[in-house]
DNA sequence: GCAGTTAATGATATACTATATCGTTAAGAT
DNA sequence: ATCTTAACGATATAGTATATCATTAACTGC
């Protein structure tokens, strides 16, 4: 994403913090804007080395868990479990209705890419789900998957 | 599952090793048949302490993890990303076409429930899969669920 | 402004999950 | 019987995450 973009970014994110009555801090953008900035997901202690890199900050990794839960309860900030890795929330830049947001993690690289799928298959599957007496924590599902280039390199 | 249904089990992933070179020792019996036991995905250190309990057996991590992986290969076994932790795979015990089946996960107390699911969801979603230039890595997915019993504790 | 309180961060220890590596034992083949 | 490979033991270490207590910063009411 483009710097002025993550400006954007962490301002109306400022913004919906205060709102609630949160406060977005100095090293609470940092962690945000390093995963703003990356194309793809960032563990906790990349997260630690990029911000001693890129501000100098020396932020222990049990700061950046405690950022990184603050964030998430913000809805600033998503965790992926199937790669143990954190990412922006989408919404964060675009907050028009796209449909449902699906995550595609690669197995091997663990790139991630959001594709957007049919409602109606979401609500299917949520029907699915309660009758079998769970139910959905989010609309958002973690889909195991292989890229392209690591399909390629594969073979 | 009862103990007879574990032996039977057992009893065909050995035969189905057999036909692939393979060769289900003891060891690997001990952690496949804690798995077919349990009613819950375990942890590889969880499997440790059963072992231990169950087998008297000093099973080190180590090698708890290579037998995961000996099973996995051997599609007896499968890993939930999502809670890392171990199922044993439910085709061993029962082999007729259920159609799609789906693996809900507390995120609470990590039950795992399985559902099935129209198969044209599946081909729906894996469409749009291939379509961001991506491949699901399986028809099967880690759904991150909250279960009944945690949802009413949570209340 | 200042004492009292809460929020945020620092510092340290430790638990949990997983892999790397090298050595030893057991099983099967010629 | 030796050779070879598969299985397992032992140890070290990497990577992910939480618990706990101390300190600092910010905010509140007076």
């Amino acid at each position: 994403m483009s710097p002025s973009k993550v400006q954007a970014a962490i301002k109306n994110a400022e913004n919906s913090c205060k709102a609630r009555g949160a406060n977005l801090t100095n090293k609470r953008k940092q962690v945000l804007s390093a995963l703003l900035q990356s194309d793809k997901a960032r563990s906790a202690y990349e997260l630690v080395d990029y911000c001693k890199d890129n501000f100098g900050e020396a932020l222990p990794p049990m700061s950046v868990y405690r950022i990184l839960d603050f964030l998430q309860e913000e809805h600033l900030v998503h965790k992926l479990k199937l790669a143990n890795k954190y990412i922006a929330c989408s919404h964060i830049t675009c907050d028009h209705d796209h449909g449902v947001v699906q995550f595609l993690i690669c197995n091997k690289c663990q790139i991630v890419k959001e594709i957007t799928i049919n409602k109606s298959m979401i609500n299917t599957l949520q029907r699915d789900v309660v009758n079998a007496g769970f139910q959905l924590a989010s609309p958002q599902l973690e889909i195991n998957c292989l890229c392209h280039s690591c399909k390629n390199k594969a073979a």
